[in-house]
DNA sequence: AGTAAAAGATGTTATTTAACACAAAAATGC
DNA sequence: GCATTTTTGTGTTAAATAACATCTTTTACT
């Protein structure tokens, strides 16, 4: 079991913008749950109700779209708070959430943050600039999406999950180890493709895979095929 | 020539964030200055010095992808503040932005917004909430583009065009008058597969084409096509 | 351990869309 | 007003990718 003291250290405090007191507000209202594997946090069409903070774990936000195919548009690492860009807009999701892999959630009651938001500005300007960061990506990703081709994408979201998850110590193999068809919802095209193109990459020894693990042997080349399209 | 005193009177407010004072400042340090029909306004790569504010005109917002292809990922009417994503982040322009038609704009410096903002906590909510919408239509728009075909792609653009600038008094024909080119690069397709997909949509009466004008004729089914993909 | 279900792999075909080529029309510049 | 450039329109071909089918391997469950 997770005690909620082992959480609070870790819970960052949104760039020191918290007084003692507000952090003590949180803390008393704060809870945490568990999810497993491939469990779903929230959905399109939810009220959001609180921000969410991941503890410990991998968490993937996505959408559906045509013909159930869904598209992973972020993702998230711990330590890091997600799950609020809808309530600032005052709409209900429009992704859904999942965990990528068991994960620890805390979950702050919105209500309170908008409260806290309102009245401290560093809070607030904490909030500008992870939407301001998150919006830059969000559009050099439909760009992305949109007009590289299958090798060109692949190749970019093996260096985007490098570049969210880390690699082991090793310095080459990805923290984290999706399934196929994780990889081909990130990069927007078919299971099969996603396959097809993986093995085309392991042959031509950019990468090396090993089950779901993949090991990036080659990163200038992803690069320059990232590049490319 | 424009007066500065007609722009102010239509300055927002900014949701009512600003104290006089505050008001004064920008309105002391505020430049104004008119665009021509497509004149950059800023580029990719430029650094952001200033927050824009189109008072007259419209704006398109847009990224360079591969082989000089050009995807517009979000337009501005007037009047409305844009520009500040990047400076919000600490980044260089990820994005380019030119007029679409003949556009005045005023631009504040950027150290000044941003000393106001994390003086000013309703200040700073403008801008999270602003942010936090063009994040949930960006995650859209991302999908939209990537997992719909040439002719949902084409109608959710003519959709969006009458959502974002509306329509004439006629209530069907939109208020901008796009180029193919325009087209094409709203809807992530070539631009002869845009005027393509505008002729058969023309013939199936769906809209009506007089040049560079676009009458809507049913929207309901244009929407059902977006939906379907 | 044995069985069912899910995930991965691979080949084939069909569809979608880009690329290209060229002509007509419209806009622009002197 | 005429030449030049840009935009629009249309047909054809080539390339990229989805869809489908089938098989193998792995995982999950009792």
């Amino acid at each position: 079991m997770i005690k909620k003291e082992d959480v609070l250290a870790k819970l960052p405090d949104l760039d020191g913008a918290l007084s003692p007191e507000e952090r003590e507000q949180i803390i008393n209202k704060m809870q945490v749950r568990t999810y497993r594997k491939n469990e779903t946090i929230y959905q399109e069409g939810d009220i959001p109700s609180h921000l969410l903070c991941l503890i410990s774990g991998k968490v993937k936000i996505y959408k559906d779209g045509v013909g159930g195919r869904a598209q992973i548009v972020r993702v998230a690492d711990a330590v890091e708070y997600f799950g609020y860009r809808a309530a600032f807009s005052d709409e209900n999701y429009v992704t859904a959430a999942a965990a990528f892999e068991t994960s620890i959630i805390a979950s702050i009651p919105i209500g309170l943050v908008r409260q806290l938001t309102m009245r401290n500005p560093q809070l607030a300007w904490f909030f500008v600039r992870r939407l301001a960061i998150a919006l830059g990506k969000s559009d050099a990703r439909t760009v992305n999406l949109t007009q590289k081709h299958i090798r060109g994408r692949l190749a970019e979201s093996i260096l985007f999950l490098k570049e969210n998850y880390g690699v082991e110590e090793d310095g080459c193999t990805l923290n984290i180890s999706p399934s196929r068809e994780d990889m081909a919802n990130l990069s927007n095209m078919t299971t099969s493709n996603a396959i097809r193109t993986l093995s085309v990459f392991a042959q031509e020894k950019l990468i090396f895979l090993d089950g779901r693990r993949i090991k990036i042997l080659n990163e200038p080349a992803l690069q320059k095929i990232s590049r490319m399209g």
